[in-house]
DNA sequence: GTCTATAGCAAGATAGAC
DNA sequence: GTCTATCTTGCTATAGAC
């Protein structure tokens, strides 16, 4: 006895919900607040229930989750014409920075609550945590893309690691946005303008041969880190 | 014990109770962590109303600040024998980090949440936030006398900031330590041996007449950042 | 599998009486 | 300063509709 099963539409109706209450909840944070936006209110917002809500995201800490992913589509988004108009490795990373705040930008005010939940050890949005490994692949291969796209050179041993030292500026640089109360983030801006000139001149100097063995332990650090 | 303007002498009868939910809480906090710790389970514990628990701090987290003050005092307790014994600047460095891990070490499990809730940047826990600043300034006070109480040279323009760069790295030292999952911590013991002898070779190379540039660029970033 | 409605728990926080 | 009673909210549970 044939079933007539109906077809699913490309995007079936679980994933609409599921948009709408995080659409919902985002914009909510960004007017009201992470804490001040209750469960029940969003719910509410978004004509669903409670129960409905907690059926697509197991807490609200979850909704954050949704947040992280698409920021990190915006950041490569906002990075894609800076790395296609520049061969000059201070540029190009500048400019991917810039793209992150970019995306970040609207999300200020937000972002110390985001930040707090992420910012624990065993958090599952912690950008060094398991559960965000494949954010974290495809933020390190931007940075990655940052410098082997680039015409600059570096010493050869530093040159696997580089990407992911790049990774953690970032992680530095947010950091430091998180906490800018300048108007506008501007000194966030001034920061990434700075360090990334001086990045860019270190990486140059590390070919100089009094500058080796700083390499080296360097190198031997993040190897002894790295190992278990 | 020294007494700083962080714990004053306990004599009246609210600073007594105060005193005992303080001790109650951090001991509970210790044995079986900061979220199973309830705040009913706080007072029944030191046999006061949960009401009076919050006659005497606003909130949990404000628990955390007590802790934050004790771990402050013990820092530089753990860190004057070290500087009594050396003056070599490595040492000294080394030192002083790792003193200020041993007396963190017996809360490690707890850290994590301690660390969540210090960094919100709107958090009085913070350690860039004007609450913070006597701790702060003690913090960095100590780091100078890390420096010159040592033989070594360094450019004399960076020498100014020297306390404050070397404060910012113990931040992340402890940052390092809050997430670091090996036994015993280890790996924080050698993330310090190792980085502490890069920052005491680097501090050494300062004066090479090839790294000025850098010198002048780092110190203009810091100038800048500082400018309101 | 998607959704509603509602009841209820646990724990952080508050109000108001004494 | 201290208490008891109560509120709020994240979250769960259940029972059922489509």
């Amino acid at each position: 006895m044939p079933t007539a099963a109906v077809a699913d539409p490309v995007t079936t109706r679980g994933e609409l919900t599921k948009r709408l209450i995080v659409d919902t909840a985002l914009r909510m944070f960004r007017e009201q607040g992470y804490e001040q936006t209750t469960m029940r209110a969003i719910a509410r917002e978004a004509g669903v229930s409670v129960g409905n809500a907690y059926y697509y995201f197991a807490s609200k800490e979850n909704l954050i989750e949704a947040f992280y992913e698409d920021m990190q589509v915006e950041h490569l988004a906002h990075a894609r014409p800076v790395l296609d108009a520049s061969k000059d490795f201070g540029d190009r990373l500048r400019g991917t920075f810039h793209a992150g705040i970019d995306a970040l930008a609207p999300y200020h005010a937000f972002a110390g609550k985001f930040f707090k939940t992420a910012a624990e050890p065993t958090s599952p949005l912690h950008p060094l945590s398991s559960e965000s490994e494949p954010a974290r692949n495809a933020s390190i291969a931007l940075f990655r893309e940052v410098f082997e796209g680039s015409s600059a050179k570096i010493d050869p041993e530093l040159r696997d690691e580089l990407p992911e030292l790049l990774w953690m500026s970032y992680l530095g640089v947010i950091l430091f946005w998180v906490h800018d109360l300048s108007p506008e983030q501007a000194k966030t801006r001034l920061f990434i303008d700075k360090s990334t000139a001086l990045v860019d001149k270190l990486v140059g100097l590390s070919r100089l041969r009094i500058l080796r063995p700083l390499s080296r332990d360097l190198l031997e650090l993040i190897a002894d880190l790295k190992a278990d």
